[in-house]
DNA sequence: AGAAAGGTTGTTTTT
DNA sequence: CAACCTTTCT
């Protein structure tokens, strides 16, 4: 043997060995849950490079998130003998965005385009249905969003867009959609969707540019494939027509992003477009106990869309699942923080052993809150994302405009923050110029600054905020980003303000500009950094679950959604409602069923050793307590594998119920009521029944108060 | 101009 | 319940 031949028995079962071997010509692998999917990619690069003798550069391998990437980069790494540099590894959208960066002058844009996020994007549609009059109160911003990224995952232009007579916001929307469009064009600026369908249409358009990188990718590498979308599935069949040379790996029954436009038609047409393709299945489970993988089988079997798959693992029963039934979301952590307790002390676990899943971010604030009451280290991952927290974005707002200050939208979020005497009034007055000048807005100050229409005092504002941006304009290529990032947020008053006020929360946000800070430094100190361009791009392509790490020894609380790929000895899935867990706008129809199923395997299949359910009588939504209906998903489940525990009585809410019905009936119009904190005040108005009776109170002290009966805690006074 | 208070609104999931 | 928007007040 060899001195650097690698041992590819040792490391593969039969099953992965057979792909990794198989190099050429199309190729699809259902890849069941723990099944070494990422094993199976890095071998089949190691394998291209190592025995092939494949160029890296000459292979493209794309994943859904950045963490996947990286993973899969540490792992090549470790492989012995193999130098990897060069590889194409990255997100569909850091690649394609590398790419359209290239060829930007072929899709209309300077290649320091903007990145807008779906914050930008609001901003934008807002500001497009209030120049069209569409402001009332009828159409949601956000239902035009929705429905204008709905088309643009479907590949559908502003021109093609169909208006459908029995949909009232149609018509709207075809309009501001093509606005829309143009103003991001007129802005040299792009949203995510845009990073995909770009190159598609450049490659459709320009037959040389598009044989340029069918030229270079001579293998192509898929993870995660039941998550593309129509713009990657197009961006896949264009790359490899040469060489053919694409493998696809996903799970049906993983397919969780139907929302944002994944087909997971895209693995059923897949053997009907790639001639010739040949079909594994990766069916042996490396994960989890016999009992977790046989409920999570129990219940994905209810779906009918499907590819048949039978996972199997080689580990014992394990622990039977545990389902519990809660009072409330407080109890719920509480049951919790008692079962990890008794786990890490029995077990001698670890707190990053365990995670807490949920269906929406809003449940994390009440584990949050018994978390940190039991003093348990804890990390949300999600939520509130690091970028797009608003001191963060303000800053980031500042670098771009001084990368380019063509962008409105961040110019405009900047333009009088920190405060400095540039108000609405100025602003529209500057938007005026610009538009009379045919000129953007930046442009727009320059002649304002020497404007009669404005008074002195507003002149002199605008003066300095333009020279302040110049400044750095100027400075920005010789200094460090460091520096650069560094004094703008000093000179600013950026770090005053969160300096001066003394609060727990300025507090923390400083803390995130420190943050920001290092983040500055960290990719600085990268070898291949960008400068401020390359940092901005990063940060409009990272992930919340990027940044996560499993070093630090907390319990981690996310999404079901951003679980995905990550495994853990103790899992729990809580809120396991009907309204939640399905949540309620999923239940419309069988397929949207489907995918929330899907999600509930997902979650279950991320536990190695065991898995916890429950879900609470009561929870708190929309500032109401409602009372719920367990989730059809628990019916489904095959009991068997599940232990039998005592649950709470259902009779505490019918006490409830009776004890509410009195209560209402105390308060009458016109009597008088005392408040804790409001003081005596009068009953002017009733509405709502029995524990969601609002009160309107004019009180002597602080005047009329709309309160909810049930947590008022007033005192009846006669 | 800008802060503060009030009322209103609505909540998935994310590259 | 909170985030957001509008109105109101200084």
């Amino acid at each position: 043997m060899q001195k650097n031949k690698f041992d590819w028995d040792k490391n593969l079962n039969p099953e992965q060995k057979e792909i990794v071997l198989h190099t050429d010509g199309p190729i699809l692998v259902i890849a069941g849950a723990g099944s070494g999917k990422t094993r199976v990619i890095t071998y089949k690069i190691a394998y291209l490079i190592i025995e092939k003798k494949i160029p890296p550069d000459k292979i493209l391998t794309l994943t859904f998130t950045n963490k996947a990437a990286n993973e899969m980069v540490e792992r090549l790494h470790s492989i012995k003998g193999l130098n990897c540099s060069g590889l194409w590894i990255g997100t569909f959208h850091s690649i394609f965005c590398k790419i359209l960066r290239r060829e930007a002058n072929s899709a209309g844009y300077k290649n320091n385009f903007n990145i807008y996020d779906e914050n930008d994007q609001l901003i934008v549609i807002k500001d497009i249905m209030k120049k069209f009059g569409h402001s009332d109160k009828n159409i949601l911003p956000k239902t035009i969003y929705r429905k204008i990224n709905y088309a643009k995952n479907h590949l559908i232009s502003p021109e093609e867009y169909v208006i459908n007579e029995w949909d009232q916001y149609d018509k709207v929307t075809k309009l501001v959609f093509s606005e829309y469009e143009r103003f991001l064009r007129n802005h040299n600026a792009v949203d995510f969707n845009d990073l995909l369908i770009k190159p598609v249409e450049i490659f459709d358009k320009k037959p040389l540019i598009l044989k340029k990188y069918q030229n270079r990718f001579k293998y192509i590498l898929v993870d995660e494939f039941q998550d593309t979308n129509l713009a990657q599935y197009r961006l896949l069949s264009l790359v490899s027509q040469k060489y053919k040379n694409i493998c696809v790996i996903g799970d049906d029954d993983q397919s969780i992003y139907g929302w944002r436009g994944a087909e997971i038609s895209n693995i059923l047409n897949f053997e009907r477009d790639f001639q010739g393709t040949k079909l594994f299945k990766l069916e042996q489970n490396y994960r989890s106990t016999k009992n977790i993988l046989g409920l999570a089988q129990s219940l994905v079997k209810y779906n009918k869309k499907r590819k048949i798959k039978n996972l199997r693992t080689f580990r014992g029963e394990g622990e039977k699942i545990s389902l519990k039934i809660l009072n409330d979301e407080r109890e719920e952590s509480v049951w919790i923080i008692q079962n990890i307790k008794k786990e890490i002390f029995k077990k001698k676990k670890r707190m990053s052993d365990f995670a807490v899943l949920y269906r929406t971010n809003a449940q994390s604030r009440i584990l949050e809150e018994g978390f940190s009451r039991d003093s348990i280290p804890y990390t949300v991952v999600g939520c509130v994302r690091f970028y797009e927290r608003k001191e963060i974005k303000d800053i980031l707002a500042y670098l771009r405009v001084i990368s380019d200050p063509n962008d409105e939208i961040n110019l405009k979020r900047i333009i009088n923050y920190p405060a400095r005497g540039i108000g609405k009034t100025t602003i529209s007055k500057v938007e005026e110029i610009a538009k009379r000048r045919e000129v953007n807005l930046y442009n727009g100050i320059k002649f304002g600054i020497k404007s009669e229409t404005f008074p002195e005092r507003s002149r002199e504002h605008l003066k300095m905020f333009y020279s302040l941006i110049e400044k750095y304009r100027s400075i920005k290529e010789k200094i460090s980003l460091n520096e650069l990032v560094r004094t703008l947020v000093e000179e600013t008053g950026i770090s005053d303000i969160f300096r001066k006020e003394g609060t727990q929360e300025s507090r923390g946000k400083w803390e995130n500009i420190l943050e920001l800070f290092s983040s500055v430094s960290d990719y600085s100190n990268r070898e291949d950094n960008g400068g401020l361009g390359g940092f901005l791009e990063m940060v409009s392509l990272i992930s919340d679950i990027d940044g996560w790490n499993k070093k630090q020894d907390s319990v981690a609380l996310m999404t079901v959604h951003n679980a995905k790929g990550l495994e853990f000895s103790s899992v729990f899935i809580v809120g396991l409602e009907e309204g939640l867990f399905p949540l309620y706008n999923y239940m419309n129809d069988e397929s949207e069923i489907e995918e929330e199923r899907r999600l509930f395997y997902v979650g279950t299949t991320r536990a190695k050793d065991k898995l916890y359910l429950s879900y609470a009588l009561k929870r708190m939504r929309f500032g109401e307590i409602k009372i719920t209906k367990c989730s059809r998903f628990l019916e489904e489940i095959d009991r068997n594998f599940v232990e039998s525990e005592a649950e709470p009585v259902i009779i505490k809410e019918r006490k409830l119920k009776k004890k509410l019905h009195p209560e209402s009936n105390k308060y009458n119009i016109g009597k008088l009521v005392a408040h804790e904190m409001f003081g005596i005040g009068r009953i002017i108005d009733i509405e709502g029944a029995g524990e969601f009776t609002k009160m309107m109170v004019d009180f002597d002290a602080v005047g009329k108060k709309k309160l909810l009966v049930k947590y008022a805690n007033l005192k009846y006074i006669n």
